[in-house]
DNA sequence: CACGGTGCCTGAGAGC
DNA sequence: TGCTCTCAGGCACCGT
């Protein structure tokens, strides 16, 4: 389950180990993955073959590689989505959807595939016609919190001004990017705040303490993240040791707190669970109608 | 428009 | 052993 960092070691993989390289073949294996694009599979693969990536960027969990025709190919890894970069002719992986045959030219590269592998499929690729600079079909997406421009006190304002629960705001994509649901529950865990209690009920000053502990999180998981690829392979990997380590909340049912002892409570929350501390995170006691 | 609920997917693991 | 059920969750989508 890629959350933010992890996807931020793809972008930085991709960058060092695929920009500059000639699509030369697009291989789709499964139509799932490329279920967003109008073009079909068919199509996909020919708006690719023979451009040149430029580059490799981010915006939240979706990855876009800007192509020399102002296109791009934009991606999102879901919650099993890998980004493999092998050489060429390597194991086919169990499930492998899309590979890209890669040419590097005079520049010495031994001919190399960008694989995408992906489980579950909740991830997805397409090509952006004009996407190079930022793909349309992402504009509605915010920056992260660890851009940046991302502006804190505009998110502190706009979330003051929304009676969804806070929890839900910090998964509203429009609002703020980068956040699931494992750092949305260590945020609130360090904020002492509950995730149904409604945005405009917050203070900002508690707002702003909540974004800072959402960076805090990401920023410390970036770093754990970024040491873990080698030379020709960019992985994901969810089960990275940061979590291992350092969760307070997330999975912790029944477990006590790591502050107060009292155990951490589970509860229901958009088809997942959400995790807290019922003593230092008190269920809001107005409930929303 | 904001809100809150649901479906998409597969495989691991639990329970019987 | 082998079946069925539950759970994982980012995001689009939809009814209100």
């Amino acid at each position: 389950m890629p959350e933010l960092p992890e996807v931020e070691v793809v972008r930085l993989g991709l960058e060092r180990h695929v920009v500059g390289a000639t699509i030369t073949a697009v291989e789709v294996l499964h139509e799932r993955p490329v279920r967003r694009d109008p073009r079909g599979p068919s199509g996909f693969a020919a708006a690719l073959t023979g451009r040149t990536v430029t580059g490799a960027r981010r915006r939240g969990k979706y990855l876009w590689l800007p192509l020399d025709n102002g296109d791009a190919l934009l991606g999102h890894l879901g919650m099993s989505g890998q980004m493999l970069v092998q050489p060429a002719g390597a194991p086919v992986e169990r499930h492998l959807r899309v590979r890209f045959a890669l040419d590097f030219g005079g520049r010495g590269g031994r001919p190399a595939e960008l694989r995408f592998v992906d489980q579950r499929m909740f991830g997805g690729l397409l090509v952006s016609a004009g996407g190079a600079g930022l793909p349309s079909e992402i504009a509605h997406i915010a920056r992260d919190p660890l851009d940046p421009e991302f502006d804190d006190d505009l998110f502190v304002q706009r979330v003051r001004r929304r009676s969804a629960g806070v929890k839900r705001l910090l998964l509203d994509q429009g609002l703020i990017s980068g956040v699931g649901n494992i750092y949305a529950d260590e945020a609130l865990w360090r904020a002492r705040v509950h995730g149904d209690r409604p945005g405009e009920r917050l203070t900002r000053k508690q707002v702003t303490e909540l974004l800072g502990h959402a960076r805090e999180v990401m920023a410390a998981a970036l770093v754990q993240g970024g040491t873990s690829f080698d030379a020709l392979y960019v992985n994901v990997n969810g089960e990275s040791g940061y979590f291992d380590r350092s969760l307070h909340a997330y999975g912790r049912e029944d477990q006590p707190c790591d502050r107060c002892g009292t155990p951490i409570r589970r509860i229901a929350f958009m088809n997942r669970s959400s995790y807290f501390c019922p003593r230092c995170q008190p269920v809001p006691r107005v409930r929303r109608v």
